[in-house]
DNA sequence: TTGACATGCAACCATATAGTTGCATATAGA
DNA sequence: TCTATATGCAACTATATGGTTGCATGTCAA
């Protein structure tokens, strides 16, 4: 339910999800064509987008249609996009302060070039 | 750059991403406090959101405190999320359509169970 | 200056992950 | 019915990843 992030952090994956947004509803041989890897690797990363809900399937026959899924991105990310999203507005407004407050910047940023040298 | 997502697909650095949405400007002894794996491990998870731009650092003397970056979350996360966002508005118009025109649905929904018996 | 504290670096280990190949099974169509 | 097509399943391999431990180095404070 929740590892869409781990769904996301492949690029073949994402790769995928941009193919089916291109062209919706394609089969496992839709997507495989014009990929480098096997067709049964392909497939691994189609099963993991459909567990994690990003890809619904549809048999139509001997083919299995692949569609985009937008439902849980929207419900799960946005939970982390939000927060950030209210981190931010904050953070236009004191996150420079914060850091430039909490000593003296001109020997901060970067230290560690300097330092255990 | 574009390995946000491969640094928000394993839980501890969501934890830690939470710990600091909670109190910014934490160190790694702060932030290690509490846990249960070893504070090398939560060092290296800081350093991959570090990387990833998520989490910015600055150090004060011996300590090296940690601050949420929403800016690159929101830059690169938003790109997938608007599109995901577009393609649900189209979805929720078609989606459904789309799937249950692509032929009878009566005997479509989880044949998988039936195949290869 | 010396000891305690905060962090970094490196080697190592176990498991997860991404990929492969080979074969089995189901459907479409001649 | 027979063959080509579409997909699934299982075993296997290599590498990435998350974790550990040990030690080194830099900084603060008595």
């Amino acid at each position: 339910m929740s590892d869409v992030f781990a769904a996301l952090a492949d690029e073949t994956r994402r790769a995928l999800l941009d193919r089916l947004f291109v062209k919706n509803g394609q089969s496992l041989t839709d997507l495989h064509n014009g990929m480098t890897m096997s067709r049964q690797a392909v497939a691994k990363h189609l099963h993991i987008l459909e567990t994690a809900s990003l890809v619904s399937v549809h048999w139509q026959g001997r083919e299995k249609l692949h569609y985009l899924n937008p439902v849980p991105l929207g419900d799960i990310v946005h939970r982390w996009v939000g927060k950030f999203e209210d981190a931010r507005i904050e953070a236009l407004t004191d996150f420079k302060q914060q850091i430039e407050s909490a000593s003296n910047p001109s020997d901060a940023s970067k230290p560690e070039e300097k330092r255990r040298a």
